[in-house]
DNA sequence: TCGATCGGAGATCATTATAGTCTCCGATCT
DNA sequence: AGATCGGAGACTATAATGATCTCCGATCGA
């Protein structure tokens, strides 16, 4: 239950591996390319070129065109929440259809409906959650291009 | 995104349904039948009907069979708790197909996957509010076998 | 200037999950 | 016995997902 999709998944990765090179050692200010994250992580080429352009859509990153074009965040790693990643693949958060209903399309249930108040702040909760972690704060554990320059200090979660 | 099912849905409103009459002012300890619960929602009988006996199947409610037969709650609400109803219905939470990856089934990408820690801190943290939160916490709000007569119309939101 | 390399965008397809339906069975109460 | 309940399975239709294919425009460098 609560499964985030495959696009989702992909992108998470993706942005993880383009910050990492980014703000990596080896390469910084390294633009990075679709067809790079596929190998990397065994995505299929064509899908993740298309989640990569939903991210460029959404401001999270910034694409460059041509023969050594890529993909760079459009902005720091601490400034990128998970909820604003997923958000932008899979759209708004909710947890039932009437989360986001507009005025005159009501659902069947929602005369009678007793559940809505509370699984509302529970999605409110798991929002909170979701915008409280950052790209920055998923690029702890695992190092894949290695990060340890100076710009991990003041992490502290 | 995180859409839980319909029939995760219908599982939360019958329990909440079912827990209001037996535990209501009118007739305590009353069985409730599918069809009732169906007509108070509008919930087509017999998906409901399926759900009902998921969550049976799951101690979450007994059945009792034959004429006046219905459901009781199997235990008191404040010790049914949303993760456990959401669980029964849709399976165990998990933002990812490798959330409960069995050793040797390993997906594509896990070998450099760059997600999987932290993302299960956030499925974590989720599965802490989704069990923090018990059916008894869901019948604050909006009273239901209730109070048609003098109630306020002010709808309010 | 030409062409290889990149992203942008659209249609398309296969597979799966979901929502909902139908039929038959067994239990139980009157 | 028979009406009323839940239990269980197969079944269908529709939507969402995952993935693929084709063509276009931008850009850089030889």
């Amino acid at each position: 239950m609560l499964k985030i999709s495959k696009k989702a998944d992909y992108a998470l990765m993706a942005l993880q591996h383009i910050a990492s090179v980014q703000f990596g050692d080896v390469t910084p200010g390294r633009v990075v390319n679709t067809k790079e994250i596929a190998e990397e992580f065994n995505i299929p080429l064509e899908l993740l070129a298309k989640v990569l352009q939903t991210l460029a859509k959404n401001g999270l990153i910034e694409s460059h065109n041509g023969p050594k074009g890529g993909y760079l965040l459009a902005r720091r790693a601490n400034k990128i929440t998970i909820a604003q990643i997923l958000e932008g693949i899979e759209g708004p958060l909710g947890l039932t259809d009437c989360s986001h209903e507009k005025e005159g399309e009501l659902c069947l249930q929602r005369e009678h409906c007793n559940i809505r108040t509370p699984l509302l702040k529970v999605q409110d909760s798991i929002y909170q959650l979701l915008n409280n972690m950052t790209l920055q704060d998923m690029m702890g554990g695992t190092p894949l291009i290695t990060i340890q320059s100076a710009s991990t200090q003041g992490v502290a979660q």
